[in-house]
DNA sequence: AGTTAACAGTTGTGTATGTAACTAACAACG
DNA sequence: CGTTGTTAGTTACATACACAACTGTTAACT
């Protein structure tokens, strides 16, 4: 029923039956977009940011000081975008840098008390959202599913 | 050992353990990423499309003639990007365009020869590439997967 | 030391996107 | 009919992004 399949295809009619909501990537990004938007919303409207922002901000919220290479390491974001959200955290006053002195390539990055702040809170809004699209599942369902995400993803480090 | 929890949080410390890594959308995202990359490749190598491009080629190669409204209503992208595909794909011969003399305000579009021709195309490598994909896991756990992911994406219509 | 390569991070340029405003056509109601 | 509202689709503008080129610094090799 969920199977993709094509139809005995006459060369001449379109006589089509490509399941294209089926199509892992098509699907996958559907899901990603729709279970996403609650979440984006929530952390524009209350802070301005972007995807990449929280996201950087969640990284240096867990793991603590790091510089933008192991933040790309870790989240695979490309240098730029994580440039660009540095600075805009920074300008907005929620992390501080301050150069490795040892290596002046680089630059420890870190959240201010605001930074800190402002991720509890959406850690808060995170563990609530993620409860609450789970909760659409039986516990081994939810388990599957990131599990098999997981594998998709290529196993991030995690 | 996935379920997402913080750890008991002294207010000082910074002792977090929020799993970034199995944040449902965080993880959908990667997983959506990682996994249209390959296919994103060849559409746009072999046709120089983007995203909104082969769905559009997609929905009219598997629906047959419709409106851009109704591409609209079926994926649920924005009527501007529809819009924009829309005339990228006619610019390059692969679809035409038809007033209906009904409704002045409705086109019809429906692909040509080159545009069937590039579905077709594009189509026989979904299908092997979803096939890659699944092929990760037993048959059973795929179709957990799209019956899940379905769920999260809130039943489009399919 | 001096040249070359590698690396962290930033900036510049073209393209893609979201939002709102717009145009043209139809519908509904007096 | 004429005004008002709605709809299909396009355009404008401001922002976000990918990718390449750049700066400054360290490492590697001679």
């Amino acid at each position: 029923m969920s199977k993709i399949s094509i139809s005995e295809l006459g060369e001449a009619g379109t006589a089509d039956e490509f399941d294209l909501q089926n199509f892992l990537p098509y699907l996958l990004n559907q899901a990603a977009e729709v279970s996403s938007l609650a979440f984006q919303k929530i952390y524009k409207d209350r802070y301005g940011m972007l995807r990449t922002e929280w996201r950087v901000l969640f990284h240096l919220g867990i793991y603590g000081r790091m510089t933008a290479k192991e933040i790309g390491d870790r989240s695979k974001m490309h240098k730029t975008k994580i440039s660009r959200a540095v600075a805009k955290l920074a300008e907005r006053r929620f992390l501080t840098r301050e150069r490795d002195e040892a290596d002046r390539r680089l630059e420890f990055l870190e959240l201010t008390a605001a930074g800190r702040k402002a991720y509890r809170d959406l850690r808060e809004v995170a563990l609530e959202y993620d409860l609450e699209l789970a909760s659409q599942f039986s516990p081994e369902e939810a388990e599957t599913l990131r599990r098999l995400l997981h594998k998709l993803a290529g196993n991030m480090d995690g």
